[in-house]
DNA sequence: ACTTACGTTTACGTTAACGTAAACTTCGAG
DNA sequence: CTCGAAGTTTACGTTAACGTAAACGTAAGT
């Protein structure tokens, strides 16, 4: 089940360049292991690849990113730990539900011009068939 | 109630710079009046540049912003014009939903994952209460 | 042994989205 | 009338996020 891949064969899989997964490793975001020179990736580094890229997606910049995805493997020791996680978690979470909001409301703002579109066009048919 | 507004009202009000608004006219995204040579903004024009920054915010390049906000004062001629507007809109929309679903995977994601934590912090505490 | 495919490092190039600075105009307050 | 605050254009600088190319190593197939 020790699932590894090459860095071509997460290129193909997430639709990007050998260059581009090399560039996050250098900024700190995915640290394979290695053998010799060549990356090997395991399957925690696939799922911090996909984090990154559904970061970038959402408007995140690779630093953004690399802070939120380091939650994620932070220590988990003691109750002082947990506690400031948890905070940093809550933290980023309402960055998260702002966007969501924004997104919101692109998205029904669109729906309803979209309906008065709809409006227009069916006028637009109903002239056209009065003109029959 | 017709409003107007000089480049320094929006840039404090969306808390940006004069050169950043100028950038966006640059770009073709906001086209003001000009009173001589001073620029002059009138209500439909904020709503665009509120439109822009909220696409940026979203993670669209100033040219996706562009293509979507162009939609909203695209000439609703005739019945192919409005299918074709309507077709557009779609797409942007579908653009919109694949964001929104990636967005709650990373929203449903933490939490679950704050849940563990929560969880841990509770036992660290019963550990710590029956050392006494 | 030779080619082909994939990997590596190093380093300079490119694009988007502004920042920054210079040199100038215009306008209301003192 | 002079000064300061806000505006303008022009143009070069900067940062993030890679692209591109050179120069090289390695392992498998023919």
């Amino acid at each position: 089940m020790k699932q590894t891949f090459s860095i071509s064969d997460l290129a193909r899989e997430f639709d990007i360049t050998p260059r581009t997964i090399r560039h996050y490793e250098a900024e700190g975001l995915i640290t394979p292991a290695r053998d010799g020179q060549r990356r090997i990736y395991s399957g925690r580094d696939r799922v911090r690849l996909a984090l990154v890229l559904r970061g970038k997606r959402l408007g995140f910049s690779l630093a953004e990113a690399k802070e939120i995805i380091d939650l994620y493997s932070a220590p988990q020791g003691e109750a002082f730990q947990l506690r400031t996680l948890l905070e940093k978690l809550d933290e980023k979470r309402e960055m998260l539900e702002d966007k969501r909001r924004d997104l919101d409301a692109a998205i029904s703002n669109m729906d309803k011009y979209a309906a008065r579109c709809r409006d227009r066009l069916g006028e637009v048919r109903t002239r056209r068939e009065a003109a029959e």
